[in-house]
DNA sequence: GTCGAATAGTACGACATCAAATCATCTCGC
DNA sequence: GCGAGATGATTTGATGTCGTACTATTCGAC
């Protein structure tokens, strides 16, 4: 069984500098929050970049593809989108009159609530997101292909035991 | 080998709307960057609380902790702690404003190159620092806790493969 | 040496987000 | 039924970030 070279990255250089600074911290842990925030830090603009492709800001393709997932007809209520995106309600409220001004997704009176509306794709808004899901989707197995499909099981199941013990 | 059952979250939910609604998509893929999303989405607030118990904002402490690990003298520029942290120039002159406000740390001139400052962390900052360095460790630790071992390394190998392809 | 390009820090305007306050409506115990 | 409390959406005000523009200074090619 051979030992792969590591190639160093920019945490390993952070680690040498907490090993020699306080070479009583936990340096597993350090790496692993570090890495985990470095990625998630250049993953976000790495993502958003295909939703702007179809023409889609920051955020706006993650709503779209939340009505698109719940399955016909498209519908979903604000507070159920902004709960499942970990979005304040506030904040949904402004993406949604985006969304509409864009004629992506339309806001309908609730017969059932009448504090509340049904916000639904649009004809144009189910196109659109259907493509968007699609390269999206592609962009993501195309970084994971730098993965062996056992590194990705692992790395799932370990985000999926943080997950459980944060959430 | 026992199969260990797997409890469900909410990620799981989302792969069987899509399973449902695009069964052409890769599955895999939407799982494991979904949970890396909602992951650091939890993971921000969990982080900052322990810094806000030294007193520290969002942010803050990313500063203190850099001057802290580059070693005597804790002095660094405002250009090199922009490129360490990811973050915009603009953005870094704001953190060192209310840094320095709060007597954290100290500009003084760079007698070397007049366009810049040196940036050095105060007496009282390296204390703060200090401890709260060991008390963020300390957390990042009991969350890792969740994690068997094997699971932590296969975990870091991971992360330090995507972090390689995306960088 | 000198001039153009690159770099350091900051100011400014735009933007997305949140928390709190507000108003309307629903739910449930009685 | 009825009223208190919960819930839904929005508005408002504050905050932190970015991109751009700007000034001062340094570097490098000639």
């Amino acid at each position: 069984m051979a030992e792969k070279t590591q190639q160093t990255d920019a945490v390993d250089e952070i680690l040498a500098q907490w090993h020699r600074e306080r070479p009583d911290l936990d340096l597993a842990a350090i790496g692993i929050f570090g890495r985990l925030g470095r990625l998630s830090l250049l993953l976000g603009p790495a993502l958003d970049e295909v939703a702007a492709g179809h023409g889609l800001r920051p955020g706006e393709f993650d709503v779209l593809a939340t009505l698109r997932r719940s399955g016909p007809p498209y519908t979903l209520i604000p507070s159920a989108l902004a709960q499942t995106l970990m979005l304040s309600r506030a904040g949904m409220t402004n993406r949604l009159d985006r969304l509409e001004a864009a004629g992506l997704v339309e806001r309908t009176l609730d017969p059932a609530d009448r504090r509340s509306f049904r916000v639904s794709l649009t004809d144009r808004g189910y196109e659109l997101v259907d493509a968007a899901v699609t390269d999206h989707v592609a962009n993501e197995t195309r970084l994971l292909s730098a993965l062996t499909p056992e590194e990705r099981a692992a790395l799932d199941r370990a985000l999926r035991g943080l997950l459980h013990a944060i959430g």
